[in-house]
DNA sequence: TCTGGGGTCCTAGGACCC
DNA sequence: TCTGGGGTCCTAGGACCC
C-alpha cells in the first residue's frame, strides 16, 4: 500500500504558521514577480479567486473581500516543506519515504498492519500538524495512482473525511474510481482528457476497464500503459529514490518590467547563472553545456489566451565540465551577445545548464590545471559565505547592482525561520 | 499596464556504425 | 531495375507533474 501526503494550500498554510490571526481568513500567494495566484487558502476559492488565474484579474475580489495577499516567500515555504518531509521521515522510516514535490510525498505502507491503516494515516495526519503547524491530506490505496485518487477526495470533503481516505476494497476503490473525472486522475493533463472524452470515457472507472493494450496505443506507450495498471490495482510505479542529481538544472525569471538594454539582460543573465551554478554545487555536479535565452516582448492581440513570446535561445558545449561561476557567466554573455537585438523589449531571460557530469576536481584533480582546483575551493568559500550570511553578499561584478529587471515582490512576508534578523517577535 | 518557475519521462527520427 | 539488418546515441518535441 502506499499514501500520499499532501500539504493544504501549502504556500498559504506556511505563512499561517507565523500569521495565527489568519487561520481562518481567506489567503492567497502569488507566483513570482506578484503574476498569479500560485495558492489559496479554502476560504479565498469560496470567493471564486481562481488557482494560476492572473493577480490583475483577481484584485477586485482580493480588495473586496480583504484577503490576506502574499508575494512568493521560497526561502521560508523551502524550510517548512524541510520540516514537514523530516516529520514524515522521523515518524515512518527514512527508507520509506519518497519527497515528490515541496508540499508532496509518498509513503510505502507496507510496513504496516491493514487494519491499522486508517489509524496510521490519521496519526500522520495530526503529527506533522502537531510539529510543524501545517495541515495535511492522506490518501491511502494499493498504487500511486490510486493514493492520489484517494488523496483528492480526503481533499475534496475535508469535514466528513477528516482530511483522510483509505481505499483498502475493491468497492471503495470502484466508487472512489466512478466519482473521479478522468481529466482528474494523476497523470492525465489537459491532451489525453480531451481524448479520453471523445473516446467516451468520462470516469476514472471506465478508464480503469480498458485493455492494456488499448492504453498503450493511445497514450504515449508505456506511460499510458502504467496509468491504467495502476487504476486495476497493479503497482506499476514504485517508489522512486530521493536525492535523485537533476540532469538539468534552470534559473529563469520575468523581468519586473520590461527591459532594452544589452547591460540590464547581462547583469540578470549573469545572475541567474550564479543561481544555477549554486545549484549545480549543490549536487556536486558540473556542467558541460549551457544554454541562455531571451523572451522579447510581443505586441498582444485582445481577446487572445495568453501566450508565451518565442523563446531566442543558443547553446554553447563547454570546453570541459565546469561548476566554476566565472566559466559559466563567461558563456553566458558570449550567448547573450549573440541573441540580443538592439531595440527590442524583453520580458523575460533564464539560463540552462544541462549535461550534467559528478564533478570530480571537488578533491583536487591532478589532471586538470591548479588554477581549476583554486577556483572550486573559491566557489565553495563563496557559497559558504553567502550560505551563512545572507543571500549574494558576494557576488561577481557581471552580476551587477543596477538591478532594474528586478522581478516585483510587493507582498514578501519576513524569512521568518532562515534569517536571524526576520526572527518571529513575540511581545 | 499587469499572466511563474522548474522539473521529469517517453518517443520518433536522424546520424552513424558494422 | 535492383539496395539488409541490426544496433547505438543524440536531439527535438510532446506530454505530464507541482
Amino acid at each position: 500500500m502506499y499514501a500520499v501526503v499532501d500539504c493544504n494550500s501549502f504556500y498559504c498554510s506556511a505563512e499561517r504558521v507565523f500569521r495565527p490571526e489568519l487561520a481562518d481568513k481567506p489567503v492567497v500567494v502569488l507566483s513570482n514577480n506578484d503574476g498569479c495566484i500560485i495558492s489559496r487558502s479554502d476560504e479565498a476559492k469560496v470567493f471564486g479567486v481562481k488557482m494560476a488565474g492572473p493577480y490583475f484579474l483577481a484584485k477586485d475580489i482580493i480588495e473586496k473581500h480583504n484577503i490576506a495577499t502574499f508575494s512568493s516567500n521560497y526561502n521560508l515555504y523551502g524550510d517548512m516543506s524541510w520540516r514537514v518531509m523530516e516529520t514524515l521521515r522521523i515518524i515512518m522510516g527514512e527508507e520509506n519515504v519518497e519527497v515528490y514535490s515541496v508540499d508532496e510525498a509518498f509513503i510505502n505502507m507496507d510496513a504496516v498492519p491493514f487494519e491499522k491503516l486508517d489509524a496510521v494515516a490519521l496519526q500522520i495526519r495530526e503529527t506533522v500538524e502537531q510539529w510543524t503547524g501545517v495541515k495535511v491530506s492522506v490518501g491511502v490505496a494499493p498504487t500511486k495512482v490510486l493514493s492520489k485518487v484517494a488523496n483528492h477526495i480526503a481533499k475534496k470533503d475535508k469535514q466528513a473525511t477528516n482530511c483522510v481516505t483509505v481505499l483498502d476494497t475493491p468497492q471503495k476503490i470502484n466508487e472512489a474510481l466512478s466519482l473521479t473525472p478522468v481529466g482528474e486522475v494523476w497523470g492525465v493533463g489537459r491532451q489525453f482528457a480531451k481524448k479520453l472524452i471523445s473516446f467516451g470515457i468520462l470516469d476514472a472507472y471506465q478508464f480503469s476497464k480498458m485493455p492494456e493494450e488499448w492504453a498503450r496505443k493511445n497514450f504515449g506507450g508505456v506511460v499510458g500503459l502504467r496509468l491504467v495498471k495502476e487504476l486495476k490495482c497493479e503497482p506499476s510505479i514504485g517508489l522512486g529514490d530521493e536525492l535523485v542529481e537533476k540532469k538539468m538544472i534552470a534559473t529563469t525569471r520575468m523581468f519586473g518590467a520590461p527591459v532594452k538594454d544589452l547591460a540590464s539582460i547581462k547583469e540578470a543573465v549573469a545572475t541567474y547563472t550564479s543561481r544555477a551554478a549554486e545549484k549545480l554545487r549543490r549536487q556536486f555536479g558540473a556542467a558541460s553545456a549551457i544554454t541562455a535565452f531571451v523572451v522579447p516582448k510581443m505586441p498582444r492581440e485582445d481577446d487572445h489566451p495568453f501566450v508565451h513570446g518565442p523563446m531566442i535561445s543558443d547553446c554553447i558545449m563547454l570546453p570541459h565540465a565546469t561548476c566554476v561561476t566565472s566559466d559559466l557567466i563567461k558563456a553566458a554573455m558570449k550567448i547573450v551577445d549573440r541573441i540580443y537585438e538592439e531595440g527590442k523589449l524583453y520580458k523575460k531571460a533564464g539560463v540552462m545548464l544541462s549535461g550534467i557530469i559528478q564533478d570530480t576536481s571537488v578533491q583536487g584533480n591532478f589532471f586538470i590545471p591548479k588554477k581549476e582546483n583554486n577556483n572550486r575551493m573559491l566557489m565553495s568559500m563563496m557559497d559558504n559565505i553567502n550560505f551563512s550570511m545572507r543571500d549574494d553578499i558576494l557576488k561577481f561584478a557581471a552580476s551587477g547592482n543596477q538591478r532594474n529587471w528586478k522581478m516585483r515582490q510587493e507582498f514578501r512576508s519576513p524569512r521568518y525561520t532562515s534569517r536571524w534578523d526576520e526572527l518571529c517577535e513575540v511581545k
